[in-house]
DNA sequence: GCAGGTCTTACGGAACGCGAACGATTCACC
DNA sequence: GGTGAATCGTTCGCGTTCCGTAAGACCTGC
């Protein structure tokens, strides 16, 4: 996949976020690169950013579709429903308007892979313990009983799950799982909370999900971890 | 296959991107040249404008079934207008409403002549429980019984029975199921709706089709699922 | 004991999904 | 051709769920 954008924060909490759902990630920052890379690796998709320094996005788009049939993500800032009819209008696959929570970015990502090459999305089903989560289906069970968990918990957790025994602040939680980019940081408390309370044996003293004090939350990981699957 | 569009914008990079995909394309700007262009090079498939100058669209397709059977899919703008033609288009192959991404339409096209080549093969049947669903007979039972499925919500059973286990949005429906490129969501709810009226043992409380909240729906098939085939 | 960080609880607003009903349109049948 | 049934997309009101924020209590490190 190819990931083309020229900011650099957006570019890296996107592809490592990427990365950890098992893509391999080829990187652009503007258009030019963006043409050479595709032509060099082929990706199965590119996500592109709209607003590129030098030729346009909309242009390299043209071009790219000049030669391959690779699907395409457009990104834009602030989705104005005109900037996505364009987007569409151009014949792009699927669009994105930032801010975007990552969880937003590998779902339409995965959903046109779908579209596109049948049904072989790595269906990463994730397995901690008696933990299983399955994002396609949206459902989380703990010994196989399902996790009433809502669309944020959910989104939270997974987001550990796929990164565990790693700190995360409070920041770095709603930058990449809201897509925020300032906002409340209680928010992230109170989430962290709601999880516990559902996941946790005794949410009063956390194992799974525990505090960092001073620096964020860690999601523990016990010796044998077989994440992906 | 026949590309009969008068916006050369829409033509070319529809029909560049179906040549890229490797289809043999035949172009035309109007009615008449539409007829002319059938008639010479017989083709798989056509691909089909509604809003043509001179003839329009409509008009087109109803000639061109006079003298074959050739699939095809029609391309309808938006607007209030479109709802009149339905009936009509229900006639077509498939149709697609503007503006549409380039990949859908491949992935339509593919799925037209998919279809039509494999009309002999007895079409794939599929069965979950005491389900069964026939999309050549467009016959849908439980234990035998024939439940009696409008055409939508024929659709709508058939996908979710193709991708069991997997959520959807309403969104995504409203894209693979009707075709549609956007629109009012609360169709999909009434649908959902009126399929639970016919599916579940208990619609007000469904086990089958069921609400991910803040995400879409999923068709929750148990253990054995051999739905593909 | 203090200060800053974290937990807990509560609450209001917003978003969401549901149900019912309504025209518009189409199709089937007379 | 005309009439009635059926389908489809839309609209509106209602109840529910979820989310983000605020405020106070609690805890930790110094």
């Amino acid at each position: 996949m190819l990931l083309v954008d020229d900011d650099p924060t957006v570019a890296e909490v996107a592809s490592s976020y990427l990365r950890a759902t098992g893509f391999v990630v080829e990187e652009a920052s503007d258009g030019f690169a963006a043409l050479e890379a595709a032509e060099r690796v082929a990706p199965d998709l590119i996500v592109l950013d709209r607003m590129l320094p030098g030729i346009d996005g909309l242009e390299v788009f043209r071009r790219l579709r000049e030669r391959s049939s690779t699907p395409v993500i457009l990104l834009t800032a602030l989705g104005s429903e005109d900037d996505r009819i364009a987007g569409l209008e151009a014949g792009a696959d699927d669009y994105l308007s930032k801010p975007f929570s990552t969880r937003e970015l590998v779902l339409r990502v995965q959903s046109v892979l779908r579209r596109s090459i049948g049904e072989f999305t790595p269906e990463s089903v994730l397995e901690y313990g008696e933990f299983r989560l399955d994002p396609s289906a949206h459902v989380a069970t703990r010994a196989g009983v399902e996790l009433a968990l809502t669309a944020r918990e959910f989104d939270l957790f997974e987001f550990l799950l796929k990164h565990p025994n790693q700190v995360f602040s409070r920041e770095e939680l709603l930058r990449t799982v809201w897509g925020w980019t300032y906002g409340d940081l209680s928010t992230v408390t109170v989430h962290v909370r709601r999880l516990r309370e559902k996941i946790e044996r005794d949410p009063r003293s956390p194992v799974l999900l525990t505090t960092v004090w001073g620096v964020g939350y860690r999601f523990t990981m016990g010796g044998a971890s077989d994440a992906v699957v």
